[in-house]
DNA sequence: GGACCTGTTTGGACCGTTCCAGAACTCTCC
DNA sequence: GGAGAGTTCTGGAACGGTCCAAACAGGTCC
């Protein structure tokens, strides 16, 4: 049983398909009492447009892509959530796609979202492979095929202003009087950069020797082991930045393992301020980037270019604010 | 600029469009000589199929939708992991959408899946209006208007076997020696099952008057209220088993602040064992109900319906399986 | 040489919409 | 009563694929 398309429903109305497509798309020069027999017919039917009839025709989706890199990451379910409120707002459904995942199983989902003519593109986080990307929002067409079709756009997780936010959690624990600080690092040019930021300050306190960075990954699990070469190290850290939640949570795990008291004899400062921060067993002093704001501002910049391609891609930033709680303090004073 | 389309390829190629669809499509009855040429056309226009003029003419779309409760809960993505490897093995692309946020918007997810007409139809959790759902199951059509069209199917959260899990739980607490033990339940048919699993085994073990019940939801925030007003009360319980894992980690919060040692003043046990639960500084004991494995039959008995819809709806079962960690031990002997 | 295969290739209809040019009404005004 | 200006409404051509029946090209066989 075939679902009704628009022509059974003008049948239904007695009037042409073209008016059934007025009605239903809301244009105003319609008599009140056709509308009325048409929606009736709608409704009697159960009609329901074919969205790929209708993207077919108007040569738009109404679909941006977004593609994510970890959704088991707290932070991006969170700027996941702005985004979409902001994109809803304007009619554009949400197509979400795991790169993490997508990388496993060997699926291009640039790819998929080119198939689809995806009206725009969000890549968010530090993406395996970031030419793709580029490559799919220039219209799936290989780099120099043409200028990029309208409303593509290719945004960064940026707008966190990773250094600025480094900047905060270093100078907190230097405020407090830590000294020897280590820095577990994330991959990627986010982590490039907080790693930097992190540095920067050291280096302006004249505390570059006592700088340590151990390369983590964004898992709890990469914290973790970071954290265990970092205090077994000969001369151990006072304090500990680490470069999003989950490594500080794994940080946190190691001392208590090692039996170290978090914040007595370990400082730890975490990043994203995601609902694990927030946890009150765990309550990790944390930067926060305000990801759904973020998620809205990444929104908001798509709507613009799609609406004027010829738009600078510019790129706002948010600032960060630092998040204050349970897992830091001054450093003994014994040390 | 367009991009390329089938009969651009056909026309640089020197073909009908027609054998460029059947070199795309893979047909053996094409001559190597000419396929050569299509391919080469396709990769010097960087020709990319459109997904929406495929579906409109193949009448179907490749695509199943994913109706899903919570992105914050961890146990979700998991089983969406699961979903996700086994559809895409057979060549389905997956279409999220959270219906939590959904709500929020006031958007009707069910509506856009069966614009989108979609293969398939996956509800994982309890929804908030399973009504609406089974319509869009239906067609999309008013409820008897037709029998249901191929391949949708409504998939519950199913195959955790909720009470056989709380069943689990609830023995061993009571196995470790605890008598007054309490369940912080959640909403929904879940929730409900969960429930009388716990009630059944407590009144198995003629330890009905000792039964607590407290409503909780499925947030950290709500465990941690429910655990507050539970040791608030005049005969507080020594063990609690909580719905979720979030509402665990909410109870540990709880208890820590009114200075209960855990698991020496009270046991906890979750449900889901999600990357919480693992988290070594929470170490929760929990129960293991297989998340991703849960999504791979889903996914697979709905491959199973799509192929032949006169499949009845079978609910297959796993066994879920308890994880003992670090928050259960043995009541005070004063107690 | 024609009938009859088999293996390739092709034109045209179709999928369900939107869009557009123009037809068909309805008023107003002289 | 007819010209002119709006309003409403309509038929047909896209949109970019798939599918199918028929055309075509070579062989083979009598």
């Amino acid at each position: 049983m075939r679902s009704p398309t628009i022509r059974d429903v003008a049948e239904r109305a007695g009037v042409s398909k073209s008016l059934v497509s007025l009605v239903l798309r809301g244009s105003q020069q319609v008599r009140p009492e056709k509308r009325r027999a048409v929606l009736a017919a709608v409704e009697e039917l159960g009609y329901r447009p074919n969205a790929a009839a209708r993207s077919l025709s108007e040569r738009r989706t109404r679909t941006v892509g977004v593609l994510l890199n970890d959704l088991r990451n707290p932070w991006f379910v969170e700027l996941l959530d702005g985004l979409n409120s902001e994109l809803y707002a304007s009619g554009l459904r949400t197509l979400l796609a795991d790169g993490r995942q997508g990388r496993r199983l060997g699926e291009d989902l640039t790819h998929t979202f080119t198939e689809l003519r995806v009206d725009g593109l969000i890549a968010v986080g530090t993406l395996p492979d970031p030419a793709a990307v580029r490559t799919a929002a220039a219209g799936g067409a290989p780099p120099g095929a043409g200028p990029p079709p309208p409303g593509r756009a290719h945004v960064g997780r940026g707008g966190g202003g990773p250094q600025r936010g480094a900047r905060l959690a270093t100078e907190h624990l230097i405020g407090l009087g830590h000294r020897h600080i280590a820095h577990i690092a994330g991959q990627g040019v986010v982590g490039e950069l907080r790693r930097r930021g992190f540095e920067a300050v050291m280096r302006e306190h004249g505390l570059s020797g006592s700088a340590t960075v151990e390369q983590g990954d964004l898992t709890e699990e990469g914290g973790y082991r970071a954290t265990v070469r970092l205090l077994g190290a000969p001369h151990r850290p006072t304090a500990v930045f680490a470069f999003n939640d989950m490594a500080g949570v794994g940080a946190l795990s190691a001392a208590e393992e090692l039996g170290l008291r978090v914040p007595g004899d370990l400082s730890l400062v975490g990043y994203d301020n995601t609902y694990l921060a927030r946890l009150r067993h765990l309550w990790l002093t944390t930067v926060d980037n305000a990801g759904h704001d973020i998620g809205r501002r990444a929104a908001r910049r798509l709507l613009d270019r799609i609406a004027d391609p010829a738009r600078p891609g510019e790129v706002a930033l948010t600032a960060p604010v630092l998040e204050v709680r349970g897992t830091t303090a001054p450093p003994r004073p014994a040390d």
